[in-house]
RNA sequence: UGGGGAAUAGUUCAAUGGUAGAACAGCGGACUCUGACUCCGUUAAUCUAGGUUCGAAUCCUAGUUCCCCAGCCA
């Protein structure tokens, strides 16, 4: 991809300025970078900032991009999130090539180099125990105090190193640290912990170690083994710099790669924390990390998000450093922009309300041509098929109709899409008084849409008819959360919106959403929404989830409808 | 009271000493066999106070507010 066209894709921001002035300044012929996710949890669409960042990168600029697992503690991380991640970067639209890596790769080498820092006098085994470790690093406004072993002899360090790896001593015994600066007004330099005690199997290296490094002493020098030139992070790594810097300065390292920070991406009524999202999952108010309802990419993918909107919404909201929320509207934008082109249109009634039309002979009806997609002829059309029993939606048709409301009610004539004009002349009500069928005639003469005389209606309502349909459920999808800002703090779920699903079982769907080889790929409902069918549907047993409704202005003038 | 960051329309992001601009959201209208799409119009911002300069969102000084850091998590 040439770069020129590259840049109109990512956009323009901090990073991209300063690769390109590293590429300009020749500090670097080719760029590398890495999206180095923890499999101890699914990605989320927070992790989509980065890896459209890392990856759109690379692509721009002509260099390249590594999925580096940060798999530095075994005590939390799973095969079940490797395959996982695996998966959503793929199915995100980006490709790794041969540099599917692992910290976990690094291991060896990360412990040699522990040696070297060992020999130098610049790191030490440590005795004191987590609260005694705690004690004394101080506090944000006070000095730690340095620990007893600090001074050991680089022979007696070595040693106790040495047997800790071995496997000598129980978890949490000891741990090596880098002696740095007890006093430092950054606490990430008070000697900070490079390596500690875990007897724990690990789904690379099984259990081969008993000492694993930490995120500190593993991730620069991952990158510089790796060549990385840019590793980008988010702001929380801010003021852990001064130390990735340390270690590459104090170590054999092959490169010394460069730390940038942007800020994460936030979402009104989302909480993107993975401590909440494997709550969520874990304590079943949630069905599985891929739950449409879940922020997770797995869970916008079963809710039927194409992976270009995703794209299309990163690009839209820009990086910097400054901390911010997004309007979770965007997202929607995004996809019903990216559905709105693609999407093949069908009829679907969620809520059948029946319609009988009375002057229409009884029998098999008669067959009407539906097009596919109103902007693209390409898509073709289909038949469907009219008769004298139909089914709408119970939201067109109101019995005291305010009076913008443009759809049926008696005495009312609207168009049925792709068919007849009706005109509504009974409401038939059951002993509750609720409305449970309507009699109608329709106009002959307007087959097909329109009427030879000219008349215009005011509304066009979808419909399915009663015999052909089929029954399905729909599942629409509501904010998981009910406030915009949603704690994610200890009590979220106090947060959690209890309409965020709605199960509606009674829909009936045209056929031509039950067969086909693509009844995987998303939909239009006409008036309602994008939906794709779930994968819970069966051969006797059609589910859709709704993946974003319609814009609808109408809903917004009158302040209801889900 | 330590260290590190950030402040521009309601929201997100531009403007790199020279006309404060875009997208989303909102509002109004046109079009329409989807109250969709599309199109047109429109509301709306430089954290505060000083200073430098012909000219400041941008540079300087002082302040204010918000975020992150005291895991043997990443």
């Amino acid at each position: 991809m040439a770069i020129g066209e590259a840049i109109a894709e990512g956009g323009r921001d901090f990073i991209r300025d300063i690769v390109q002035a590293d590429l300009d300044a020749k500090r670097h012929s080719t760029v590398v970078t890495r999206f180095p996710p923890e499999p101890n949890g699914y990605l989320h669409i927070g992790h989509a900032k980065s890896i459209c960042l890392n990856f759109g990168i690379a692509a721009e600029f002509g260099g390249r991009c590594h999925l580096r697992f940060d798999d530095t503690n075994p005590a939390r991380e799973e095969q079940e999130y490797i395959d996982a991640i695996e998966r959503d970067v793929r199915w995100l639209g980006f490709d790794w090539g041969p540099h599917l890596h692992h910290a976990s790769d690094y291991f060896d080498r990360l412990y040699e180099w522990a040696e070297v820092l060992v020999k130098a006098g610049k790191a030490y085994v440590d005795d004191q125990t987590p609260g005694q470790m705690r004690v004394n690093r101080g506090t944000l406004t006070e000095p730690g105090k340095n620990s007893p072993f600090r001074d050991r002899t680089v022979e007696e360090n070595l040693d106790l190193l040495r047997r800790m790896k071995a496997g000598e001593f129980p978890n949490g015994a000891r741990v090596l640290r880098a002696k740095i600066d007890m006093a430092s007004g950054n606490i990430n330099l008070r000697d900070p912990v490079l390596y500690r005690i875990l007897h724990a199997s690990h789904p690379r290296t099984g259990t081969a170690w008993s000492i694993y490094p930490s995120y500190d002493f593993a991730h620069g020098q991952s990158d510089a083994i790796e060549g990385i030139t840019h590793s980008i992070c988010t702001l929380e790594f801010e003021d852990h710099r001064p130390l990735y810097d340390w270690f590459l300065d104090n170590l054999p390292v092959p490169a010394h790669p460069r730390q940038y920070e942007f800020a994460r991406l936030n979402l009104t009524y989302m909480v993107l924390s993975k401590r909440v999202l494997t709550t969520l999952v874990r304590d079943g108010h949630v069905n599985g990390w891929d739950d449409p309802r879940m922020p997770t990419l797995a869970g916008l993918r079963r809710r039927g998000v194409p992976p270009e909107a995703i794209r299309d919404f990163i690009k839209r909201i820009g990086v910097a450093k400054a901390n911010s929320v997004v309007d979770a509207a965007m997202l929607d934008f995004s996809i019903r922009e990216a559905l709105n082109k693609t999407a093949l249109r069908r009829m679907a009634v969620l809520r059948p309300l029946k319609v009988v039309i009375e002057n229409y002979p009884e029998g098999p009806g008669e067959e009407l041509e539906a097009v596919n997609h109103p902007d693209n002829p390409d898509a073709g059309s289909r038949k469907i098929r009219f008769g004298r029993e139909l089914y709408i939606e119970r939201d067109d048709f109101m019995e005291n109709p305010p009076k913008k409301f443009f759809r049926l009610s008696p005495g009312t004539e609207v168009r049925l899409r792709y068919a007849f004009f009706i005109t509504c002349r009974e409401v038939v009500k059951d002993d509750k008084g609720e409305v449970i069928e309507l009699r109608c005639t329709y106009d002959p003469a307007t087959r097909g849409g329109n009427a030879p005389d000219g008349r215009k209606v005011k509304a066009t309502i979808h419909w399915v008819s009663a015999v052909d349909s089929k029954p399905a459920e729909v599942r629409l999808y509501n904010p998981l959360f009910s406030k915009p800002d949603p704690t994610g703090g200890e009590g979220f779920t106090a947060d959690l919106n209890p309409q965020s699903l709605e199960v509606l079982s009674g829909a009936r769907v045209e056929p031509a959403l039950a067969v086909g080889s693509n009844a995987a790929d998303p939909v239009q409902f006409e008036r309602q929404g994008y939906f794709v069918r779930d994968l819970d549907s069966t051969a006797d047993r059609l589910v859709f989830n709704r993946t974003v409704g319609l814009r609808d202005t109408f809903a917004k003038e009158v302040g209801g409808k889900s």
